[in-house]
DNA sequence: TACTGATCGTCAGCATACTGATCAATATCA
DNA sequence: TGATATTGATCAGTATGCTGACGATCAGTA
């Protein structure tokens, strides 16, 4: 009888929710109020002023429906703005705010400290692999979930 | 500037993501509708008869609050039983029902297939190297989430 | 035994994720 | 051009996960 512990998928699962947890703890020390994902979002609006959100959901891998409701809160705690395209009436264009600026300036140390200590139990060397295995895992499987990431296409 | 590819935290939620999807499109493919959660809950009840939902949640750590939900679900589809515990009137027992056990046995090669496609990008000995790896981040990080793994106390 | 603190299950509330549907607008092509 | 298909955003509904609170119960102790 296979163990959970031999199940790549209960693994994924565990390792996720502990992410998540050190995320939240190191950037609430930090004296912020910011989500994973709502940190991912912010930081790619800021690399790519005026994209669209099916755009930011592909960037990162979100479901289409799920960005809208990470938007709402982004630009509701003033970090974010929300604008009607020029170039095509569906669409709307995302964009930093100073604000949103500056809590990503000041929330970085705590997001690189957050990253270490999910991994506090491996060795650099060991980190590094961790990370090389799951972005190959990835690759394959990217198509396999309704959020695929993708690219600009500019 | 650090990129999303670099972060053990985006990763880990991108592998989760994509274990979570092939899990469920295998499951359906097999005629039935089971989540990951669902089964890793309803195999454990089968594991540990009679057992309470907070020893449960420990199990496969899970929330206590989440476990509700979840029970409340496989009862719903006659997988499993709630009943009071006659040692604890606080606590419910939990029991697999006949049903639930059928099920068990029928999905078992898609769960198995799914957690063979969710590391298919990766050789034998390197999908071994990534469970070995997340195992051991895992044991480092278990205290830090709010539902950490526990050994049934008997 | 009476008090105190811990524990079990549940609840309300919030934040991801997803399915499938819809509306408005754009693209494509016969 | 006109019919059709596709796309951007949103919505309702469902399922995890979490925080913090609660009532009921139990356990340990003064």
């Amino acid at each position: 009888m296979k163990d959970n512990n031999d199940m790549p998928g209960h693994l994924a699962r565990r390792f996720q929710q502990i992410a998540v947890a050190v995320f939240l703890a190191e950037v609430e020390d930090a004296g912020f109020d910011l989500t994973p994902v709502q940190y991912a979002a912010l930081a790619t609006i800021k690399a790519n002023p005026g994209l669209d959100q099916v755009t930011l959901a592909g960037l990162i891998a979100y479901d289409r429906t799920t960005i809208t409701g990470v938007i709402d809160r982004l630009v509701q705690k003033g970090l974010a703005e929300r604008r009607p395209s020029s170039r095509d009436r569906r669409a709307r264009e995302l964009e930093i705010t100073d604000e949103g600026r500056r809590t990503l300036r000041k929330i970085t140390p705590a997001v690189e400290s957050a990253q270490r200590i999910m991994l506090r139990g491996l060795s650099a060397k060991e980190g590094e692999e961790l990370m090389r295995l799951l972005r190959k895992a990835i690759a394959a499987g990217n198509e396999l979930s309704r959020a695929p990431l993708r690219d600009a296409q500019l």
